[in-house]
DNA sequence: CATTAATCGAGACGGTACGTCTTGTCTTGCA
DNA sequence: TGCAAGACAAGACGTACCGTCTCGATTAATG
């Protein structure tokens, strides 16, 4: 679709952006967002500010772009809802457990500064992993066991939500949510069909 | 509590503490957090820096007293669980509209920064929360509506990472949670019932 | 004159004004007005880059200042009008030869940059060597060595641009200028004198 | 006269020198020499900056050769030795009008920077101005008008520095400058004539 | 009533990161 | 090979913010 982007001049380097990248999750993993500086990045990336600058306007896009990417959650198919919900719980938890989540809990302090990353955040972070969840309930649908898809603002966001304040906020131990959370979500989802047959 | 203190010289205005916090609260309502700037807020409040650094370590300490101040949720109380949790997810989210949201955002992007941070958030913010969702179900106990108290952790988690997640990530229209929230709430509740007394 | 100007505040250090003088001098003398970096300046001075700007604007500001400020040339007074006139070069040619004369030619290559800056310079350093000048010739009248002043732009133009091109231009050795510098002035002077005698 | 040179390839074109002059000329007399960029250089030539960098090593390098281009300023000849220093007066102030000057000083402001810069400017700048003079003056003494040369490191500092001085840096006008210089540099002469004979 | 000790407004200061700009080099593809 | 286009490394510029500090002027409690 983008073919007609035609290239002029020196083209860039692959070379440069993985290295932005790997710099940028580094000190992700190391400091933080907010002690994330760009002159550090630039050095252990090897390149100079003005590189990075010519692909990314600031700090915050860059974090974004780098840590955000649109992750596309891959969808679990275990055989089982339960099984599934296990699965997906896990994922979760493990990517809020990597340089990601610094770059989303500081980005998030900054949407205020920029308007329109609010936007960002939901097409690039928010709207995938809804559209995974429901994937996975619609699997679940065709499996039988579920006889329709739930409201899925409210399952995107108990889900997700719960994830976050367990780890994040409360931070409890990670490895003891995932069962857990099944058997709520499951409670939850069970609790839907009979108040929506019954309807 | 510290009246022993001895007060030699001339005593802190009180004025000076209420302009502070109107200050900050306005510019965490009207910029965000990260760039609120120590100076603008002595400026609003018609005082000097160092008179702010007088009374706060650092601006993460500031914000933290001003919009977090350990709210203590007041224990719901409408006559059923039902109408407890309908209430105490109302009461949450119209938390979550005001500035001190913000606030709560942009610091937990410096946890980083400040190590120790994190365990005042947790007492100052979770573990107050926490203690009012266990004095509403126990209250449900006593009502006869539960049996017994479910896993706190998870519950919690629950119900304030859904309120989160569905207001500041997914942004959906708060008024629509409270009522749905409650269903998925009680779900999980009884199910856990019934999952408890089989055992 | 200035005593309206109120205190408020922390005043400002002396020994800052001192340390960039100082660091500038230094700097302008070692590397040349392009290769001064503010960051070497702040770095040696002591004192952080915020502390320059608060005094001066830019780069050239501060150059100017510290290099330029009005010399006030001492008149020369050795009792005749041709040791006047020498002494007179050897103190140009002096001061052509210290820092000074690097910081006047490199901000003299952005007079373009800052427009007002070409005037600053007429009344900083022009001005005043004119009036110098003046002051030595209205001197040799009061000693009757001349009847009245010559065409003082031309003099003055004359005396400062021969030591300019001789010294930076031509790179003659300063030493041998100022006696036939004062040997030609003394012509032009005498000169001047038949000419209007005789109109 | 270096036509021995292998040409292997393309041929430079020779409308892109004329290009590279016009676009400096241009932006010399538009913004001066310090903000002068080799970007708008090749923007405004229509060629990339890399031609220019095949031609010129440096900025001042190519500066250098566009504007000073050892200008071998025509040897005056009126037929009298005072219409001759009049003539000269005049062609160099007209060159100082030009871009080239705005040139020469910025240059200026860089020899610490690159040394052997210095050593050009004499050869390309001075020395060539110099030997005009010197063929003035020969002229005149042939013609009778001057019994032998002068002094002509002195001559010539006066001459060049007098005119510098008058228009760049008091700023006066101009055109008012040729007939007194000439007075002047003829009552120089006309001394130098009479001590010389004297010894 | 004078002393004392802390407070307050104002703003200078050191440190540090940001994002921009410019120079001179290099790498494509086309002619 | 020459050239247009433009990416790249290096590094300076001027701005912004934080948290500390130094003034001089208050303002109670104490001696």
């Amino acid at each position: 679709m983008q073919e007609q982007a035609q290239r002029m001049g020196r083209p860039r380097e692959g070379r440069v952006d993985t290295a932005i990248a790997k710099a940028t999750l580094e000190l992700l993993g190391e400091v933080g967002y907010a002690r994330l500086t760009m002159d550090e990045v630039a050095s252990r990336a090897g390149i100079s500010k003005a590189t990075i600058y010519r692909r990314h306007p600031s700090k915050q896009e860059m974090v974004f772009a780098v840590a955000i990417h649109g992750d596309e959650l891959p969808i679990p198919d275990t055989g089982t809802l339960r099984g599934d919900l296990e699965q997906l719980a896990r994922t979760i938890v493990g990517h809020l457990s990597g340089p990601a989540t610094k770059a989303l809990i500081g980005l998030l302090g900054e949407v205020d500064t920029d308007p329109g990353l609010a936007d960002r955040f939901v097409s690039a972070f928010i709207e995938p992993e809804r559209l995974g969840n429901t994937a996975m309930l619609e699997q679940a649908v065709r499996r039988g066991e579920l006889a329709r898809l739930p409201d899925m603002n409210l399952f995107h966001a108990m889900f997700g939500g719960t994830v976050l304040a367990w780890t994040l906020l409360a931070r409890n131990a990670p490895e003891e949510l995932p069962e857990r959370l099944a058997t709520a979500a499951l409670a939850v989802l069970r609790d839907a069909e009979l108040r929506a047959g019954s309807t």
